[in-house]
DNA sequence: TACTGATTAGTCAAAACTGACTATTTACGG
DNA sequence: CCGTAAATAGTCAGTTTTGACTAATCAGTA
C-alpha cells in the first residue's frame, strides 16, 4: 500500500493528472519508490473504482483532454490510516546485492575485490549525488537525509568487506 | 535477475526440487529476498525452457513423484555472468518506510513521535534477532553481517528523528 | 514555414507475481 | 490402529507490473 499512500498524499496537496504524478515521483522521490507510468495509471484507476479519488476529464487550451485526479473525503480517511500504519511499522528492506555476496566465496579473492571495488565506487558516486541534492521543503528533506545515512553505512560496510578480502 | 542468480547458485551446490529451494530461501535467506512458492516454480520453469536447468521427475519410496532440477553447463555459464554483474553493480535499495516519513509533518509531533517509537522498537527487535542468528557457513555469514549493519544504521537514524521530534 | 527532436499523456499485450487452494504423506497421542 | 495435525509438493486463477508502443503538441532552427 505504500504506492497508494504516496499517490494519495500527493493528490492531497493539489489535484494532478497521472503524468504529473509520475513525473514528480520519478524526479523527487526516486530514492523511495519507483513507479512506472502504466503502474501509476493502474493504481489511479483502482483507487477511483474504490471511491478514494475522482477522475475528471479536463481540457486546457488546444491540448488534448487529460484526466485530473482529486482526493475524496473517503480517500482522505484512507490516507490518514495508511500514513499512521506506515509510520508505525518497520518495513524490511531487501538488498539485491546480498545475493551476489552470498556466493562471493566461489570467486578468487582478487577478482571478488575488483568487482566489489566497482560497487563501492558506484555507492560513493550515489552518496556524492545525495549530498549535492538541494534541500527539499518539509519532510521530504528527511527522506534525503535517510538516503545519505543508508549510503554512508553501505560505504562503510563495503570498505570493511574489501579490507577483509585484501588481508586474506 | 537476482532471483535467477539465487536459484542457480543453490542448484549449483546440489540438485534440489522446487519445494526444497523455496524452503531454504525462506528459512535462511529471508533477509535478501522473498520468493513465494508459485514464483519459484514459475522461475524454474522459465529457466528450464531457456536450457539453464533441467527438470527430472523422480520417485522416492512411496512418495508421489517430484521434479528435481539440475544445473546445465549453460546454466553454469549464466550463473558466472550474473554473479559478476551482481557483485559489480550497486543495487539501489527502496525504503517503503520513507513514504510515511515524507508526510510525517502533517501529523502533530506528539503523535508522530509515538508512531515512530513503535517503528524504532520493531527495528530493535529485528536487530536483536539478527544478533542471535547462529553463524552461517561461508559467505552467507556476510549477508547476516550486512543485515546487522543496516539495522544498526536504521536504529541510529530513527533515534535521531525521534530526538528532533521531541525537541521541537 | 517546414522540419526535427523533445515533452506531454496515455495505452496495450505480455510478463511476473501471489493468495488461496488441492492432495498426499508422515508423525504421534490416545 | 484410528484420527488429527503438521509437513511436503505443487497448481491455478486472478492481480500487479512493465516494455514498448501511439499520438499529439511544443520549441527551436534553418
Amino acid at each position: 500500500m505504500e504506492r497508494e499512500l504516496l499517490l494519495l498524499g500527493l493528490l492531497r496537496q493539489h489535484n494532478m493528472h497521472g503524468y504529473e504524478l509520475h513525473e514528480f515521483i520519478n524526479r523527487d522521490l526516486a530514492s523511495c519508490t519507483d513507479l512506472k507510468k502504466p503502474t501509476a495509471y493502474y493504481l489511479l484507476d483502482k483507487m477511483a473504482a474504490k471511491g478514494w479519488i475522482t477522475e475528471t476529464e479536463e481540457q486546457e487550451g488546444s491540448r488534448p483532454p487529460r484526466r485530473v485526479y482529486q482526493l475524496t473525503a473517503e480517500g482522505e480517511g484512507v490516507f490518514q490510516r495508511l500514513l499512521r500504519e506506515n509510520l508505525a511499522e518497520y518495513h524490511q528492506a531487501r538488498f539485491a546485492g546480498d545475493i551476489g555476496l552470498a556466493f562471493v566465496d566461489i570467486l578468487d579473492p582478487e577478482e571478488a575485490r575488483s568487482l566489489l571495488q566497482n560497487r563501492r565506487d558506484a555507492v560513493a558516486r550515489e552518496l556524492a549525488l545525495a549530498h549535492r541534492t538541494p534541500p527539499h521543503r518539509g519532510a521530504l528533506q528527511l527522506v534525503v537525509e535517510h538516503q545519505v545515512r543508508h549510503l554512508t553505512a553501505e560505504l562503510g560496510w563495503l570498505d570493511e568487506v574489501l579490507q577483509r578480502l585484501s588481508v586474506r
